[in-house]
DNA sequence: TGAACGATTGAACAAATGATCAAATGTATC
DNA sequence: GATACATTTGATCATTTGTTCAATCGTTCA
């Protein structure tokens, strides 16, 4: 019997359901509903990429010092009290992330961001944690 | 001399500056205006949380199950076709982060979300992410 | 009360992350 | 070209994260 394939609670997939499902806990129709509306896998993977570069303190500041004003490697090293290759390191994700850009002059390299979008997300959220 | 005491650039930090600044790379002046704008320590806490919760390809899945239906635990395994207890232990992280909350009936646990600001972030995000 | 079952928890472990240090690039100036 | 210096990069290490497995808890129902 199909009862007999689905044995322990940690190991139950979608592949193991069958017609005599009135016998579990779950409710099939809520679960096909909800699967034929799941974020596609690239949908879910710019989303995270999204939210994984707004996700440490360390890039949230530097995102936001950017936000205010184009800075060198060095300026924001000294505004987030952080070795220069620590900020470096940053940076490198945040542009792999298409969140911020940068240009050199001389021997500096100023950044400034990228990201319209993302400029307006992150002022959306800090407008939150502001007034509540 | 002051300048002696700068020595790397691996390791400048704040208190180093003094007044003979001329002769670095960093520009005081910009240095001074963004770090008078920093996030406070409270905001960019509050703002790292929100960002780690959504941070995760299975957290994300799961709230935009969660923000079409209430689901239990087990209908939410299904949907994302992971073991029950991985599903639970997301679930703690998003509960702890105050953006799920949960109903018992019966032996299931029924989770739905509780914040409506993440939602309209998410929503947000979710916009730009399919129009781009 | 005890059997069944949904959900939670803790331990363990692999993978990802973030900082540091040292070394290497790239650019300007002499 | 040599030197100085801003930045990047790679290696390393400690910490965090996410999943699995096994054990436990909580509720229902016989």
């Amino acid at each position: 019997m199909s009862t007999e394939e689905i044995k322990g609670t940690n190991s139950r997939r979608t592949e193991d359901i069958d017609a005599t499902c009135e016998e579990f806990c779950f409710n099939p129709i809520a679960v096909d509903y909800v699967q034929k509306r799941m974020l596609t896998e690239k949908e879910s993977t710019l989303l995270t990429e999204i939210f994984k570069a707004l996700s440490s303190k360390t890039r949230l500041h530097i995102l936001h010092a950017l936000s205010q004003r184009e800075l060198c490697v060095c300026d924001l090293s000294l505004v987030l009290d952080l070795s220069v290759s620590a900020v470096s390191h940053q940076l490198r994700l945040l542009k792999a992330a298409r969140l911020v850009k940068y240009r050199r002059e001389g021997k500096n390299v100023y950044y400034s961001l990228d990201d319209d979008h993302v400029v307006s997300l992150f002022a959306y959220a800090l407008e939150h944690v502001r007034h509540s």
